[in-house]
DNA sequence: TCTTACTTGCTGACTGACAAGTAAGTGATA
DNA sequence: TATCACTTACTTGTCAGTCAGCAAGTAAGA
C-alpha cells in the first residue's frame, strides 16, 4: 500500500446484473466441480457448495433450488463441452473414424480436465444407488452418447467396414461401459493406468469388429 | 386360535448362543445386501438394516460397531465366496488358462448373484468419493484381485502364450478395468448387455495380447 | 423506486452412535 | 435336576450433529 494514494480500495467495477448471475453461476459450478471430484455428491452439502464459491451458504439453493437442480445444471455445462469437442473433431466423419475419433474425445476429456471427469463420474456413480434421482437426467445423457456411437457403427457396418454380425446397440454399449470402467480405473488408481493405453484397449475392440484389422492409424496425443 | 389348545405358541426352540450370533449375523449381511443393492450404501441407514433383517434398529451398531465394520464384514463375506469360486474352478490351471477362468468367476458372480453384484459395486463405487473410509479395504480387495490376474499373466507370458511387450501389471488393470465398467452397464441397464457378451469382449482383450489368436475354447455357460 | 442478486435465521427430518436396560443361554454347585 | 451367578444377545431411550430447504431480510444494479 503505497500512502497518500488517492485511494486505497479499488472502487469494484460496477458489473451488470446479468455479468453478476453469470459470474456466480460460473463459479458455483466450479467449486460443486471441485467438491464433487474429492467428496463426491452426497459427501458434498450445498452450503459447501456456496461458501467454496465464495458466497453465502444459501445462493445455491436459491440459484438451483434443489441439489438436484445444481447437480442438473452441472450435467448440461458438461454435456455442452462434450458436444463442442466432438463437433469440433468429428465433424464430416463417417463410420470407423467417427467412432474412433468419439472414443478419443471421451477419453481427452479425462486428459485435459481430470477434475471435471472426476465430479462426472462421481455422479454417474451416485445415481445408480445413492441418488437415484439423478437417474433420468444421467441415464438420458448416456443413452444419448450410446446412440450417437451406434450411428457411427451403423455407418461402418453399412460401409463395409464393420462385420455383418455385429450387434450394433450392444457393441456401443460394450465399447462405452469397457471405456468408462477404464476411465474408473484410471481416476481410482490416480493416474496409474495411462490413458494411452486406455484409448488402445478400447479402439482394438473397435478393430475385433472389423473385417480386415487394418493397421493403427491412431491420432497421436 | 383354537381355544382349548395346551399351546397356542409352539415354544421357541432352543439355540445355543453359537446359533443365535450367526443366525443373526446371516440375516443382517442379507438384508445389508438387498439394501445397498437397492438404495445404495450411504442411502441405507443401520437402523433399517437391523430392522429389514427382522430384529431392532439398534442391533447393527451392536455387532459390528459401526456402519464401516457392517460393510467391512459385507466385504470379507463376499471375499470369502469369491475366493472359493476361483479355488473351486481355476485350481490346477495355469497361465492364459487361469486368466481367462478369473474372468468368467467374476462375470459368474454377476450372473449368479446379482443382487449381491450390485451390492458390491455399489460399496466400489461410493468407497471413491462418498464413503472414503473405505478405501483402504477396498483397495486391498481390489489390488489383491489384480495381483492374481498378474501371476496368471507373467505365467503365460514366461509361457509364450503371451506376446513379450505386454506389460502385465497395466493389462491387467486394463481387463479388470472394462470387466468391472461392463458389469456397471450391465447392472445400470437392467441386465440389458448380455453377460456372455461382456464375458467375450474382455476375453477378446485377453486374444489381443496374445502372440497367435487362438481360436475361441471357452467354458459356455 | 423497483427488481434482482445475495445473505442470514431458522426448522424439521434424519442419522450414527452410545448407554442403560431386558431377555436368553451357559455352566457350576448342591 | 433345580437353582443361581454370570455372560452374551438383543432392545429402547436419547443425543449431538448435519443437511436441505424456506422465508424474511439487505445490498446492488436498472
Amino acid at each position: 500500500m503505497v500512502p497518500g494514494m488517492i485511494a486505497d480500495r479499488k472502487p469494484p467495477p460496477r458489473r451488470t446484473q446479468v455479468d453478476r448471475r453469470e459470474q456466480s453461476d460460473r463459479r458455483m459450478l466450479r467449486a460443486a466441480t471441485r467438491l464433487f471430484a474429492r467428496q463426491g455428491v452426497s459427501g458434498t452439502s450445498l452450503a459447501e457448495v456456496g461458501l467454496a464459491a465464495g458466497y453465502s451458504r444459501g445462493l445455491p439453493v436459491d440459484r438451483y433450488g434443489s441439489k438436484l437442480g445444481l447437480i442438473e445444471a452441472l450435467l448440461d455445462s458438461m454435456a455442452a463441452w462434450f458436444e463442442a469437442r466432438v463437433a469440433d473433431s468429428a465433424s464430416g466423419k463417417r463410420g470407423v473414424e467417427a467412432v474412433l475419433e468419439r472414443i478419443e474425445a471421451h477419453v481427452d476429456g479425462a486428459r485435459k480436465s481430470p477434475l471435471a471427469t472426476a465430479a462426472l463420474y462421481s455422479i454417474y456413480l451416485e445415481s445408480l444407488a445413492a441418488m437415484p434421482a439423478l437417474r433420468p437426467k444421467v441415464g438420458a445423457l448416456l443413452d444419448r452418447w450410446r446412440g450417437e456411437l451406434v450411428v457411427g457403427l451403423r455407418q461402418a457396418q453399412a460401409a463395409g467396414e464393420l462385420r455383418s454380425d455385429i450387434d450394433c446397440e450392444q457393441h456401443a454399449a460394450i465399447i462405452l461401459g469397457a471405456l468408462r470402467g477404464l476411465i474408473i480405473e484410471h481416476l481410482m488408481a490416480d493416474a496409474e493406468t495411462d490413458l494411452d493405453a486406455i484409448r488402445d484397449a478400447v479402439t482394438g475392440l473397435v478393430r475385433q469388429a472389423m473385417l480386415s484389422p487394418a493397421p493403427r492409424k491412431m491420432v497421436r496425443r
